[in-house]
DNA sequence: GATGAATGAGCATTCATTCAT
DNA sequence: CATGAATGAATGCTCATTCAT
């Protein structure tokens, strides 16, 4: 019975997907704090089910912030590439990152964490790197970005945004310029450097 | 007889200082997920004990933070008032906060939501207020900080800071001269500020 | 399949069926002091299962009580129900009671409460009610029960009576002379009633 | 040093009626659950000094409930045995108490187990039957009470009344009434008497 | 594949009681 | 005698994870 094979790989996939959005929803309302048995009854299977598809809670975290990551990617990367001014590509960048965040609870520890060690595939690190790369380099060339300026910058850059705004420690948007600034071409970095 | 009275004190004081001391030091190597059974052991003395000078759990945790970072900061404090050269002074407090988070894996979390939300008394944001202020006036003078540098820019930053080190997002001495230079005076903040 | 899920519920049944009995041997053999893990070994499942059926301690004593209190009305029922004279109705009801309380040192206890403040749904006083009515009734036509007797005279009385055996402070048999002295009809309540 | 001696035994004293005395308002006011320390703080005295006199919790429990149903009872005597009338006798005191409870929320627990076992000296037992068994003795003189009433009667229906205050049953002054009738001569106790 | 009942180690916290000073 | 710091067993409850159906 082929079809009853594709169809219980549809559903599989149906409540994959369900359970992810579902997730995603509440680490942004409630913080990433839920307790897995909310996951499923929100999502309206068993609690079995969501252990089928992401065998550990930390799973569950990481693919739905990664999920969340690569929507505000894909988001940002229409603006930011779209943008005349090359210069104002990383502004876009770290303002629209900073937008959301501020909006969803749960996804700043697990972005920062993201911004952490690099796991093998499909990271919200790699995400970023391309369209992080493609900024810094039009950046340069336009002259508004220093020339050592490097993606990892931007993660350290990001996993500190999501801090300032996961704590409420002031104005993220504050923040954001500061870091632009630092970015910016201007007397070499600290002597020390 | 105060002498018998104050020996009861002390000794109670020298328990206190222990559990806080052992408390310290295992949020270090552990992280602050330590148990207060735990923490009990390690300082041999009742559970209760614990409790009796630290009435939660969040009470120990933040009084162990305040403490390291009261450390942090007159360590930094000698440092940056003795320096010569005003320009190097913040360099030296994030350095030095830098290298204690460094080596204090509970302790950044705990800096982190201190920077956040200011409480009442004897907090960490507090004990930062005067030193930042004082090398932020002094930067101002020399010329070496941009003018509308705040102490609000380095609580963010220190929270970036300890963000970027407990996730090992990137070299945090980057970050620092980063930081620095953004703090630096130049350009004008991006003309969206 | 509902056999399949039948199966898992009639087992969960079992289970809750299971603890609540092994909850009230226990209570009634050591009194309602008896903690959560003692019960969960006596009935041989986790400590989990037992708060997945009675969310709360005070929620597992309650519904022990009331389950005991319903067969103990039930029993009555029956006796008193079918008493051809209708006067001994409510000494067999009484002296069911006390026989039962009497067994029961963890019972006693629950009852008192259940006597007091009456909850929503479900509980003692309820199923209490329908049964004191009805004897009231048929002992006032048959006039051995006085006239402005109440049910609520029939709680206290049963409070009062579960007291006097748990506490010890008497031949409780002697009490319930006393109670059914005090329904009678004869002279008037005291003139300040 | 006589003196001293005696001065320390004088304190001794004063600071073991302080604790009786703090120790009746708190649990009057509090209920029974009132900790130790909650009582030495009242009565500004250590710890140490509570267990002095009072060996253990129950201990003080019960002597600050004996203590205060002594008061009860000098109260009622006075009352009681003044009364022109003796059939009135049972009625004070019994509205007494019940006045004194209904104001006293630990005092009904207490109580409850006095009229329990009773112990060798000086117990709450002991204080109430000298007054009942001459109040019972002057009521079947005057044809008021019935002829085998005993002094366990009353502390039966004063065990009961407690529990009916405690638990907030039903109106305690229609229990008082119902018990001095059923303490009233008429037709015999129940035939299974 | 889906379900959800069961599991049980883990955890923060309380409080009567002891005992060195 | 008074003190109060120390004790630590006890307790109610949580929740990520497993596995029989």
């Amino acid at each position: 019975m082929p079809a009853s094979r594709s169809k219980s790989r549809t559903d599989a996939e149906r409540n994959r997907a369900r359970v992810l959005e579902v997730a995603r929803e509440l680490f942004a309302e409630l913080g990433d704090q839920v307790q897995m048995a909310e996951v499923a009854k929100a999502a309206d299977v068993g609690i079995g089910t969501v252990y089928r598809h992401f065998p550990t809670r930390q799973a569950l975290v990481e693919a739905a912030a990664q999920h969340r990551f690569a929507e505000i990617l894909d988001f940002a990367r229409e603006r930011c590439l779209a943008a005349p001014d090359p210069g104002v590509g990383l502004d876009l960048l770290l303002t629209g990152i900073g937008e959301v965040l501020a909006k969803d609870r749960g996804l700043s520890g697990a972005i920062e964490s993201a911004m952490g060690s690099a796991e093998p595939s499909g990271d919200s690190r790699t995400a970023l790197e391309g369209l992080a790369g493609t900024l810094l380099d039009r950046g340069r060339a336009a002259g508004s970005v220093r020339d050592d300026a490097t993606v990892t910058d931007v993660y350290m850059i990001v996993c500190g945004l999501a801090a300032v705004i996961r704590t409420g420690s002031g104005d993220w948007r504050r923040f954001v310029r500061l870091a632009l600034d630092a970015l910016r071409p201007g007397r070499p970095s600290s002597p020390t450097g």
